[in-house]
DNA sequence: TATGAATGAGCCTTCATTCAT
DNA sequence: AATGAATGAAGGCTCATTCAT
């Protein structure tokens, strides 16, 4: 019964372990033998189904687009037509939600920061497949909102401030966490700060719609 | 007579190398023996004046904050009798700036990312010598756009939406040059950045000021 | 009903990718993984069939050992009733032929080369089957040169210097490669050698014959 | 008085390790963790005084050009004004001693046996320092044997005969050793191999001034 | 007969650190 | 104040081998 229990049930183990302490750790600090140790497998095991620690981790990414997608979707809690305001509370709730998780594929969200600090060959992939599907998402909404008028680069700088609000709570958590030790990350508060950020970024977009001459700077 | 040329001159060089070196590769990627090479110095010079590598690094951090406050003070660009819209266009242009700088003591910039994305103990001291005052400057800022009856929490969020939209720049940054790879970070292209985030966030907070029933969510 | 072709028939398969790889590596850089690549077959299949890694080395030389003889043997090219010249000039051209031959059975000859140089058990058997009964043709041959007079020692010496002369095309090739990059290992090639061989052999051979108070040291 | 002794200590006693443990093993199947215990030293001492194993290799491979032909000069035994023959007794004699001695730096010669079997980068930097001069000198005398009119295939062809004769009872030693137990190799029988090889030798050289139109084959 | 999966030992290398000077 | 030499721990990877099927 020793060592052979499911055809690729090691090879399991070994993903999601990997990305646990991937994510706690980064990929170079990160050591295939704690891996294997999470994984209770063998550190040959990784050579024989990965070939190496990088591909291991490629993988590790690749499998993130797919699960994170899955439990939340951009349409989350959308009934049938939504209005675009209703759309752009969708997106940015399950956004937030997506890079708050501490569930199951939490780790994942924690892994993309440090692929962002310390970029390897797997960000490229990463890109096209989430990052670059979720932003053209975005900018068609933000240009619903905006209306034919707005140009690609206003579109997209509203992306830009949308996202950047939502990041943050990914990025600069840890100082937040010092800074605002009481803030809480459960459900009900990723909702509220969902809240905030869809209505102060439509706040923002529905003025800039208006005709304006408003020098910024002196 | 050799190599006393002057009492922590040795010390002074290890600190500018180990600045670049760090910024380059994160902390734990760092090896003292790069720093050591940049700073035409031995890898025992370390040691001997700093104790060890994170005592180093507790160092470097801590000399950003002296640094980039005196380049780009929040007050940049400002003149007297600043309205308060003008003040926070001079927070994000020097937010701004400061984070995407890549000249001297640019590479502190980096530095933070890493630290975010792998926090060690002098991430607490960067935070209470750099991060906190910041915060509190825009919070007052903010504050005084949204008028006495705004709440904590309000003052909060939408700080946070302001920092948000920043540091988006920075983190992201390897993402965005791959989803954009137009973008550029000239100086004049932050100053761009810098009036669109004004510009967007001013709009946000000056309709937060008028009562609203809005519900967002469904 | 699948791989189940001949029995047999992945054992074959196994022993000529072994040849090839061995002689490519030497014994101790083969890897059986790129043996089974090379068969086409699982790794775990060279255990099952051979044992070891050891005891399929073996029987790869010993493989060598019925082939080799069998496409060159030592008396290559003699007609009826030869001379003993001309005896010496085959053994020569064979023996020659066999240690450069890079066609089919060619990697054995390498194999050798590591084998001396690295010695495993597979030697003695090597030797018994092959080297032994070669030495004792060559030895009986330049008895008969040397004539009835002449003692075990002295055609002992002889047969070291004939068999010499051949093995350095094989054990210095590397070497010749690179001091006489002009000279190629084309059978006409090898019969220019051969010729050499012989006659350089056979002039010494012959002048050993006749009394000689030669004192060669000082 | 731990761990520094002397400048340079630890370095010469990894180089003589590391002469034996290649010799006895090969390059490949050498393990840097048996040369440091050979030389009571540290793992990362090779790292830190070599680099690398190739690079130790190197060098090792390089201090035998050194030592041999200091302990063998290939004028062994010459006296002034030596004839010819006795150049080349001295030259033969001193490249089997050569090749033959076990004692200290002995384990040179078996390293080049490996090298030859599994050449590396080495070799070609071995060739230059040590073969290529030893080879000319051997040239100069054979055509000082064979007179003016010999051509240079002719004198190539004799050296190599010369030297295969030589490098035979380095090569094959394991073969002889088991097809002769009885020879022995103590410096009194080096002596008779070198005067027997000498001997057939100039037999043969002699025989090749003589013009010839001898058909070897048939 | 043959195989995919898994294992444990071992290798080269790198690193922060310490020691004696 | 500064250094060259040396160390021990660990990391990624490879390999021959074995196991259950």
């Amino acid at each position: 019964m020793k060592g052979q229990e499911q055809s690729g049930e090691t090879r399991q183990r070994l993903l999601e372990a990997a990305g646990e302490v991937f994510a706690e750790r980064g990929f170079h600090n990160a050591t295939i033998r704690e891996i294997c140790e999470h994984a209770k497998a063998n550190v040959a095991a990784i050579n024989y189904h990965f070939g190496d620690k990088e591909s291991l981790y490629a993988e590790v990414i690749s499998e993130w687009a797919r699960l994170t997608t899955q439990k939340y979707p951009p349409t989350l809690g959308l009934g049938d037509n939504p209005t675009v305001e209703e759309r752009l509370h969708a997106f940015v709730r399950s956004f937030l939600h997506r890079i708050t998780d501490t569930g199951r594929p939490a780790w994942h969200g924690k892994l993309i920061a440090c692929e962002m600090a310390d970029p390897t060959a797997a960000l490229d992939q990463l890109i096209d497949e989430n990052f670059r599907p979720l932003n053209e998402l975005l900018e068609s909404i933000i240009r619903s909102i905006l209306g034919a008028r707005a140009t690609n680069d206003q579109v997209r700088l509203c992306a830009a401030s949308v996202i950047g609000q939502c990041l943050y709570y990914h990025f600069a958590r840890p100082a937040i966490e010092r800074l605002h030790p009481e803030q809480r990350f459960e459900p009900e508060d990723i909702e509220q700060l969902a809240d905030h950020i869809t209505r102060f970024s439509l706040a923002a977009l529905q003025a800039s719609m208006q005709p304006s001459g408003d020098k910024v700077g002196p």
